[in-house]
DNA sequence: CATGAATGAGGCTTCATTCAT
DNA sequence: GATGAATGAAGCCTCATTCAT
């Protein structure tokens, strides 16, 4: 048919323009959400950030709620992704350890926004972002095993020690993000360090 | 005057009166919050819980607000003190380490509710809490700095480490209190062993 | 104890401000509902009729549906009530028929704004209007089958008379209510006689 | 000219698919407001019923009443033609009275989604739905009184009875419409039977 | 002309705070 | 002083209507 293109080409516009605002929308609430957190953002600060009525919002979200979940979870697996493909041959449970950490940092430097809102001051406060979490959490439980089983790490308990490592590299990142001049590198490092050889001056008595 | 001690008791009374008062709030306030959380908690069920009126609550306080930065002052003051109690004849870092450790889960444990309300899911969310938070960083900071001077810890960089040690024991602290069966005795020492010999098998090279 | 009779007067006034307040509530209810019809009242129209801030409205009714059900629920209880002691020794099904359609009427007079709720034009849009509307038919339908077996009314299909008789009702009040200078006996006896006698001037051959 | 055969032909084309969109347009509305009513109908509804874009009903019609009114004024003109058509020649009241009233019926079971919209439960909220249901009342009436005069009914007053006659009618066929199995002369006849003689066994005592 | 994306006024509801008793 | 009823600003969401393409 004759009309077909014409027509597709119609249908693609309403398409890209759609996508358009899908994506202003959800930059806006990054943007808005990374600095206010859930509480303090109302939709029509995401609309007005947006640049688009109040309505238009609703015709991509059905709730401000829905906005939040998408960003939480498709930042976790984003991450997620990032993480398997980084550690895609690696078995050595240190390395993978020391490959997380990296990734992890790196990951919030180039996703500030996106780390602040899922990982950031007081965002576990709703329950999908304190299960995704959890995820994290599972997956350094289970390279923790791997490496007591093969010998790298010290035995010790691992939900605590799980626990403790997910608690550190958190805290710091959330720390270092608003930092200036604090180079990815050294903070890796730093971390890394203290997470496999501890504060101990004097390696314990074995 | 005959009337003065009798005025005088009356007044008593009120004081009294109004003292428990205060307290029933705040307790009410402490278990509430610690449980639902600064937002899902509403003016009425501290007042509830209090078993006083909604007006009640504004003779004593303000705003909502006042009440929980009543709540986190008093909480990280009680702590502050418990900590330099403690520590008051403590010279040794290391040493000085392992007591916060374990006074901070001391603490948790004797003051859950509180405990929960400072430090736990989400309440990061206030700018008091977080510059509450912050005091104790500053604890850990000059304790690591002091314990690098005297040689008692590896050198590594004290901002970050600091941060690192506290991220770790908030995170240990917040899944601990919500579990069954842990001894405070084992956490610690998961803890404190984590902190000061890291994780891995071999140590370091000197 | 010499306090209680004060607490008591308190409780009381608490009491009967609450029940003024209510009642406040659901005359305005009342008023407006049967002028503007459940969708163009506003819930801040009631508040306002009833001289309150739309939170007290909110106080009383969790919704403005809530309202409009107890409303409707109250007047068919109301009738009800009526009719049932208002037939109780009668068990001629014509005299019944009669008797319910002439306290039906008064019934309408009494309560022009309740009637206009529940059978006014457009009333019926609502699912429990409706379900109220049947308990009616039922009613109409049981007196209609012992008439018919007593031999007082002519054989005929019960569910299609019961309909019949009220709809010819229901319309007919409808109207009047409306009407200035129509007596209630005239209409009672006008619709009694067309529904027991029928138009026609010549009796049925029989 | 040679185009002009040609832009005829064009002129003709949009005419047509402007009738065509506008028929759309109506059954579709027909078809959602019969089902929906007024207020749960979304302009949305019709235009996607009518495969068009909600842009498009707006070049048909002004606003969403206008299609209601639309709908409900040509029902009418419609059910008042067939009317008029049949008692064309029918002089007798008491016939005019008894085709009329099959003609409802008729009409309703021919037209089932159009009757619920014009005289369906909730219909009536509207003005414009009351007053078109006036013409029938008129109609009634005229017949009414024509029957007194001519001595084919009893006397009795019109105004009453005429609302009642038009409450009979249309309660019946607002629940026979929505019955399966129940035939339409059946329910004509008891309709008509009701009316002209009425429930009572015995005739009144002339 | 047709389209569907965009708009924003308007309705419902909540809850921190005030006020009359 | 204590109470709880009352308040209304403010947030969420809907949908009739407009507009840019």
């Amino acid at each position: 048919m004759e009309s077909s293109p014409g027509q597709l080409k119609r249908a693609d516009r309403f398409q890209q323009r759609r996508a358009q605002t899908a994506r202003d929308l959800v930059e806006a609430a990054r943007r808005v959400l990374s600095v206010k957190g859930y509480h303090a953002t109302k939709v029509v600060d995401i609309a007005r950030a947006a640049k688009v009525g109040v309505g238009t919002f609703y015709l991509y979200y059905p709730t401000k709620e829905a906005i939040f979940l998408e960003l939480v979870e498709d930042t976790v697996r984003k991450l997620r992704t990032v993480l398997d493909a980084r550690r895609a041959d690696v078995t050595d449970p240190a390395e993978s350890s020391r490959i997380g950490t990296e990734t992890f940092f790196r990951f919030a430097q180039e996703n500030r926004e996106l780390f602040r809102i899922v990982f950031g001051h007081g965002a576990s406060f709703h329950d999908v972002v304190r299960r995704c979490q959890e995820t994290f959490v599972r997956d350094v439980l289970e390279n923790l095993v791997a490496g007591m089983e093969s010998g790298a790490f010290r035995p010790g308990p691992p939900a605590i020690w799980g626990r403790a490592l997910i608690g550190l590299s958190v805290e710091v990142v959330s720390w270092w993000i608003e930092q200036e001049g604090v180079s990815i590198d050294e903070v890796t490092r730093a971390v890394t360090d203290l997470a496999f050889n501890g504060l101990a001056a004097t390696p314990r008595p074995s």
